[in-house]
DNA sequence: ATGCTACATGAATCACCCC
DNA sequence: GGGGGTGATTCATGTAGCA
């Protein structure tokens, strides 16, 4: 198909049937192809827009050789207005494509990145953390005239201050061996191996890493959802996408960036099925304490202890409700009257077991859910 | 003297004399004070402004205690657009202070850290470096809904691209065990002793630790230079230079900071310094199993052996954890779980090589950590 | 003195479903 | 859309108290 006629079936695609271009590449400017995708269409937008570095004359090593900058045209503006307002453009258009629940984020420097947090600010956007790239590896500033420039920042935000955005907490934390992950993240420039070269020579400036793109796509989208790459480049975004059993979209205008990056991404196999379903913890295995009440497991009339104390008692009604001094209600809000704040009353309640010990009321929860999985299995096994 | 005496000494001997106020307090919103001050006097400033942090509700720990918010009046701002104002008005009156040679630092997070460098740029400051405080001990994200925001941002800026500015270079080498100074600063938060406190309650909410002042100092003055601190707080700025021989103005509005901070400096003897009695810790060198993950060294869905054993195997999940029989957790969880006792999972994890043999999972963070310190890495990546 | 445990606390934009 | 009910969630460090 040639490149006239796939964008003409990729915008036909998208305005006729609000479908999207899934795992595809569209080349263009990204501020001319955004507004062929649909409304709040994607779950995550991740950018890695130009830097606007304003380098002015060529750097040279101690060793006087000349450091490889980053001059290449599509990072070459004239003034920060002029920067303000191309990047004002995609990020307007980037907010639309978005789902309301939908994330977005932005990598940058010191060159850029400020502007780029105003915009999105200014734009209703709500920012959820700065994330700080700390390069193990970076390159030193030759001259000793500044300190060296070791990190990139990252901003993560969602579409306004009540959206609804998915944060793996848990995976993030088993990623961390078990502590929970902060703002500054230690990886390696990416080099080695996964650079991608063509006789030697880089073929992209500021390729990223796939361990940054790995850690943000875990973090903050589910297997399945769609991730859009307004500078998709040569395609890490997309690798990492596939790899991790994600759909995604890529916008690139630099056909040689295309190639390296469909090439790239046809390489990558998925991870198995089994190894990306993590063990989410469930909100849905709410119980009322009523349902205790109903299978027998506490009786009406039995007496509750608070945090352990004999001289803090509650009587459990056959509703369900506890009755503390006349007044009555759920054993969260028997709870938070007796400390003053909200409270979860599952941890907070005790009764006496058969031995004459504290137990909190959770255990019996407990007991309840792990006999319904063997009933389950029962049936299962039947 | 009194207080309007004393301020009408000050404009006296500013207008009249252009000498400046040192080592004194002036009490005052700053965007009164710093007009009185005479055009190109100052060396240095350090500005830690508010940082419109918008907090809504109460926060509590796990543990149900109260989390003490910031929410002094010194704090609240209705808007972006009220906030840009203040912030426009305090740093214009900088840059005219300023000394053309003269460099301003300011600290803030992401709450007002992408405004303050938008306003520096468009006044026509030249940034030199975004710095990053990490805080070595942060408050923990306690409802786990985000990262751990573990960073502080600084910038450092001059009054224009070829200001003459000073840096430090040799000092700071020293101070980082010869190794060039980096923008990632590992710097513990103000507690313990240094923390001013009136009958065990702090007397300001946000106080920032003297080693961060003494970095910058150290690096971006000479003895005998001049230090403007618009925020003065409890005079964290004014005691270090005190102690490494620099005069200092500081601004403030607040009589019970302005007190606190005349006694702390008073107390200051201006002896030369010990870089090394400073809390300044290095960068953790913990490298979590995950990381091995996100850097494909180990990919998600293969299989692992315990002590070489065919028959005892485990799968590794996207986040880096273990899943064994249904159950999943941290390689050295998973490897307790099988030999009964806590045990170091990297010696006790194995899997097959390409040659089909047994390897500890501990040569492939070998493997990493060596590859990151390659010295081509360092010559040819940016 | 030393060691151990318990407790306090820090610039924090800190929930979400269902009626 | 508002309010009430349910329940998920923490790390490093300094200090106090006690054996």
């Amino acid at each position: 198909m040639s490149l006239t006629n796939h964008v003409k079936y990729i915008k036909f695609m998208c305005a006729r049937y609000s479908t999207l271009p899934l795992n595809q590449i569209l080349q263009g400017d990204c501020r001319d192809i955004l507004p062929d995708l649909p409304d709040r269409s994607v779950d995550l937008i991740f950018a890695d827009p130009p830097y606007n570095l304003q380098l002015q004359q060529d750097l040279y090593r101690p060793d006087r050789s000349r450091v490889e900058a980053v001059n290449d045209a599509w990072d070459q503006f004239s003034s920060f207005s002029e920067y303000d307002e191309f990047s004002q453009a995609w990020l307007k258009e980037c907010r639309r494509v978005l789902k309301d629940d939908g994330a977005l984020w932005v990598i940058g420097t010191y060159h850029n990145i400020f502007r780029i947090g105003t915009i999105l600010q200014d734009l209703g956007f709500w920012i959820l953390n700065d994330v700080i790239w700390i390069k193990t590896n970076p390159m030193p500033n030759f001259r000793g005239v500044r300190f060296t420039n070791a990190h990139e920042t990252l901003i993560w935000a969602v579409k306004s201050r009540d959206a609804n955005y998915i944060f793996n907490h848990h995976a993030m934390k088993a990623l961390n061996d078990d502590l929970q992950m902060r703002s500054d993240w230690y990886i390696p420039i990416c080099s080695g191996p996964e650079r991608i070269r063509i006789n030697g020579k880089k073929i992209h400036s500021t390729q990223k890493p796939e361990a940054l793109l790995y850690r943000i796509i875990l973090a903050t989208t589910r297997p399945g959802d769609v991730i859009l790459d307004p500078f998709f480049g040569t395609g890490t975004t997309g690798a990492v996408a596939q790899r991790l059993g994600r759909n995604w979209i890529g916008i690139e205008q630099e056909l040689q960036y295309i190639q390296a990056a469909r090439e790239r991404i046809a390489r990558v196999n998925p991870a198995p099925a089994d190894a990306l379903s993590l063990p989410v913890r469930s909100r849905k295995s709410r119980l009322p304490f009523g349902t205790l009440v109903e299978h027998h497991l506490i009786k009406p009339g039995q007496i509750l202890y608070f945090d352990r104390n004999p001289d803090i008692r509650a009587m459990v009604l056959s509703n369900g409700h506890l009755s503390v001094d006349g007044w009555s209600g759920s054993i969260h809000m028997a709870a938070e009257k007796i400390c003053g704040r909200p409270t979860n009353g599952w941890e907070r309640w005790y009764f006496l077991d058969e031995h004459g010990n504290f137990q909190p009321v959770a255990v019996l929860k407990q007991k309840f859910l792990s006999g319904i999985s063997k009933e389950d299995d029962l049936k299962e096994n039947l």
